[in-house]
RNA sequence: GGUCCCGUAGCUCAGCUGGAUAGAGCAACAGCCUUCUAAGCUGUGGGCCAUUGGUUCGAAUCCAAUCGGGGUCACCA
C-alpha cells in the first residue's frame, strides 16, 4: 500500500477519535514537507481547529501525539504554526528503497497489462514541403506521449495520416513542371522534401508576380488572385488528379516519393516511428456515406443550396457544413469517415488521440460532438492532444514567407554544436569514431528534444534561432551527464553489484534520503504524466532527480567510502538513480549515453 | 464583435486538484578540480505572481471584471 494512503488512514482515525469527526481517509490533505522543515509529510491542521476548539498549534500537537502512539512507522513530529510535520522511520525508507532496487522496471507497468488499446495519431505532414520546427514539436510530443502511455501498460498504436493530396500539393507539382527543368533529388543533390518545398516556394513567387501583373493591368486584387494563370493551372491539375489522369498521377507519385525519401531521413533522425501510415489520398472520400446516413436520421439537414449541415448551437458551437452543395467533402467529412473507419479496423481501441496544434481546438470540439451525435459511444474517449505554437522572436512561422526553422537544419545544427562542445572538452579523444558519432547525435538530439518536451504542451513556446539551445543547466545533456557519471562509477566498482544486500541499519545522509524519497515518486510521476498527456511532468522530474544526484555526488563519495555497508548502499542507490533517469528519458524518447 | 487559450525574476520556463518565507535554468557577480567525469557543485543580487474586486482562517492557484498578447469563428485544410 502506498504510504500516503497509509498515513491518511491513521490520521483520519486519529482526528475522528480525538475530535469526534467522520473524516474519510481520502479527504485528508497530506503534502510533502517542504525542504526548510524537518519531516517527510505534512498535515495542515486548519481544517480541524474548529472541531478541536484549540489553536492550530495545540491541534497539531494533539494529532501528532495520537498518531505517534498508533502508527509505529512515524518516529517523530513537530508543529510549526498550523503545520504538523511527520517524520517516518529510516527503516521505512530503506525497505522502500530495497523494493525500488529489486524492480528493474520500477514504475513501469508490463507491456499491454492494462488491456487498453489506444490509437495515437501524430506527425501528419503535408507532402509539399519539408518538416519545420512546428512539426518537430508535434512529432516529439506524439512520440513521447505514446511512450509514456506504454509505461502504463497500454497498447499504443501510433499512426500517421499523411496529407498527400489537394491543391497545395498541386502547387508544387505545377511549379516543378514549369520551372523544374527536370530537376530531381539525384541531379541536384537536394533532399527530396527540400526539393519539392523549393517548388512550393517557387509557386508562391510566380503567383504573386502574376497577381501583381494583373493588378497593374487594372484587375482588382480579388479577381487577379482568382485569374492568375498559374492558379488556374493548379486547379486544373487538381481536377485531373481527381479524374485519375495518368500523366498527373505519375508526376504526383514521383514527387511524393521524393518527399517520402526525405521524410524517412528526418523521422529517423528524430527517432520517431509509426505502426501504420494512412494516406489522405485513400481516405479523403470517406465520410460521405456517413453524412447521407446522418441525413436520414435527421442528425444533419439539407440547406436551401443543397449543402448539408449540422446545427450545434445548442452545444455552444455553431452550424457546421459537412458536405458542400456540389456534393464534395470538406475537411471534417473525411475526419468523421476516418475515425469511424479506424474503429471498425481496430475494434479493440478504447481511445483515439489526435496530436494537432491548438489552432484546431474548435475543429476537434466540433468533430467529437458530431461523432457523439452520430451515436459513436467512443466519441467521449477521443482526445485532442493540443499543443501551442512554436514562435520565433519575430512571431509566428510562415512556410511561404520563408520564416521557418527547418527541421533538418535544426537537428544537424544541434548535433554539430554537440560535436564541437564535446570535442573541446577533450573527454572523448580515445572513443572509437563510431561511438563518437553516436554520442554527438545522442547529445545534440537530447538537447533539442528535452528543450521542447520540458515545456507544457498546451503553452506556446518561444524559440530563438540566434541563441543556440543550451547544454548546461536544465537541459537534456545535464541529465545525460548525470547518467554517464553514475555509469562511470559503476564501471569502476570492482565487485559484484548484484550480490549486494542493503543493510537495514544505516544512518542516511540527507541527500541519500532525499534521493530515496524522490525515486519513490517515479511511478506517480509517470501516471500523472500519462493521465495529463504531459511529458513535461516526467521531464521536470528527471531533471530534479539528476540535479539531486549531482548534489549527492558532491557531498558523498561512493568509491572512497570506507564503511562497506554504506559504500554498497550507495552503489545500489546510484544504480537505481541511473535506471530511473534512463527509463524516464526513454519515455520521452531521449537516449542516455553510458559515457560522455 | 462572439468564443477559447495565455500573462510568474532582464530572458526561457516550473509551481495552478487553495496552505508555511513563490522555485529552477540562462544571463551577472563571488567561490570550489593533488579527492568517483567542473556538461558539475556552493553562494550573492534579482518578484506588488498583469490590474482591481470577490470567496476563504488562508489565493500565484478558485470566481468576476478590466487591461495586454495570441488562436478561432470557410461550401480552406
Amino acid at each position: 500500500m502506498n504510504i500516503e494512503h497509509f498515513l491518511s488512514d491513521t490520521i483520519s482515525t486519529a482526528v475522528n477519535s480525538l475530535f469526534s469527526l467522520t473524516t474519510k481517509p481520502e479527504n485528508i490533505i497530506l503534502q510533502k514537507t517542504k525542504k526548510e522543515f524537518e519531516g517527510d509529510y505534512t498535515l495542515v491542521t486548519f481544517p480541524y481547529i474548529k472541531a478541536a476548539k484549540l489553536t492550530p498549534e495545540k491541534t497539531g500537537e494533539l494529532i501528532g501525539e495520537e498518531i505517534l502512539k498508533t502508527n509505529p512507522t512515524i518516529t517523530e513530529f513537530n508543529v510549526v504554526k498550523g503545520f504538523l510535520n511527520l517524520t517516518l522511520k529510516t527503516g521505512f525508507w530503506l525497505s522502500e528503497f530495497k523494493n525500488i532496487s529489486k524492480d528493474v522496471n520500477y514504475g513501469i507497468k508490463p507491456a499491454n497489462s492494462s488491456g487498453k488499446q489506444v490509437m495515437l495519431e501524430y506527425s501528419s505532414p503535408n507532402t509539399n514541403k519539408p518538416l519545420h520546427l512546428g512539426h518537430v514539436r508535434n512529432n516529439l510530443l506524439g512520440y513521447a506521449v505514446a511512450a509514456i502511455l506504454k509505461t502504463q501498460g497500454h497498447d499504443v498504436i501510433k499512426v500517421n495520416l499523411v496529407n498527400d493530396r489537394g491543391i497545395h500539393i498541386c502547387k508544387s507539382m505545377v511549379a516543378w513542371k514549369f520551372f523544374g527543368n527536370g530537376e530531381t533529388p539525384m541531379l541536384s543533390g537536394l533532399k527530396g522534401d527540400h526539393l519539392v518545398g523549393k517548388y512550393y516556394v517557387e509557386f508562391d513567387r510566380a503567383y504573386k508576380k502574376q497577381v501583381q501583373h494583373l493588378m497593374e493591368k487594372g484587375s482588382t486584387k480579388e479577381d487577379a488572385e482568382k485569374q492568375a494563370p498559374i492558379m488556374l493551372q493548379t486547379q486544373e491539375m487538381l481536377l485531373k488528379w481527381e479524374a485519375g489522369d495518368k500523366e498527373t498521377m505519375d508526376l504526383w507519385k514521383m514527387m511524393n516519393h521524393w518527399v517520402y525519401d526525405g521524410f524517412k531521413i528526418s523521422y529517423k533522425k528524430l527517432g520517431v516511428d509509426f505502426d501504420k501510415i494512412y494516406y489522405e489520398s485513400n481516405t479523403y472520400l470517406l465520410g460521405k456515406e456517413i453524412v447521407q446516413e446522418g441525413l436520414t436520421k435527421n442528425i444533419f439537414y439539407k440547406k436551401e443550396n443543397n449543402s448539408i449541415a449540422i446545427d450545434l448551437t445548442n452545444d455552444g458551437l455553431d452550424e457546421k457544413i459537412v458536405l458542400r452543395s456540389d456534393g464534395t467533402s470538406v475537411y471534417i467529412t473525411q475526419d468523421l469517415g476516418t475515425a469511424i473507419e479506424r474503429f471498425k479496423e481496430f475494434p479493440k481501441i478504447a481511445q483515439m488521440i489526435y496530436t494537432v496544434g491548438n489552432e484546431q481546438d474548435y475543429h476537434f470540439k466540433v468533430l467529437f460532438k458530431i461523432l457523439e451525435k452520430l451515436g459513436c459511444e467512443w466519441a467521449k474517449e477521443c482526445y485532442h492532444l493540443s499543443y501551442g505554437m512554436v514562435e520565433l522572436p519575430e512571431g509566428k512561422m510562415k512556410s511561404r514567407e520563408g520564416t521557418v526553422v527547418d527541421a533538418d537544419d535544426l537537428m544537424d545544427g544541434m548535433v554539430e554544436t554537440a560535436r564541437e562542445v564535446t570535442e573541446a572538452s577533450g573527454k572523448v579523444a580515445e572513443f572509437p569514431q563510431e561511438e563518437k558519432d553516436e554520442l554527438f547525435n545522442t547529445i545534440g538530439m537530447g538537447a533539442l528534444k528535452y528543450f521542447i518536451l520540458k515545456v507544457d504542451p498546451k503553452k506556446k513556446m518561444l524559440f530563438d534561432p540566434k541563441e543556440s539551445i543550451d547544454l548546461h543547466g536544465n537541459t537534456g545533456p545535464f541529465i545525460q551527464y548525470a547518467h554517464a557519471r553514475i555509469k562511470s562509477i559503476l564501471r569502476d566498482y570492482n565487485a559484484d553489484i548484484h550480490s549486494i544486500s542493503v543493510s537495514d541499519n544505516l544512518k542516511l545522509h540527507e541527500k541519500e534520503k532525499e534521493l530515496i524519497k524522490l525515486q519513490y515518486d517515479f511511478p506517480k510521476i509517470l501516471e500523472e504524466s500519462a493521465n495529463t498527456y504531459n511529458p513535461a511532468v516526467v521531464a521536470n522530474y528527471i531533471y530534479e532527480l539528476a540535479k539531486l544526484f549531482n548534489q549527492f555526488y558532491n557531498e558523498c563519495s561512493v568509491l572512497k567510502e570506507e564503511n562497506k555497508a554504506v559504500k554498497e548502499f550507495r552503489i545500489k542507490l546510484i544504480e537505481t538513480t541511473a535506471r530511473i533517469i534512463k527509463n524516464g528519458m526513454m519515455s520521452l524518447g531521449i537516449e542516455v549515453p553510458e559515457r560522455m
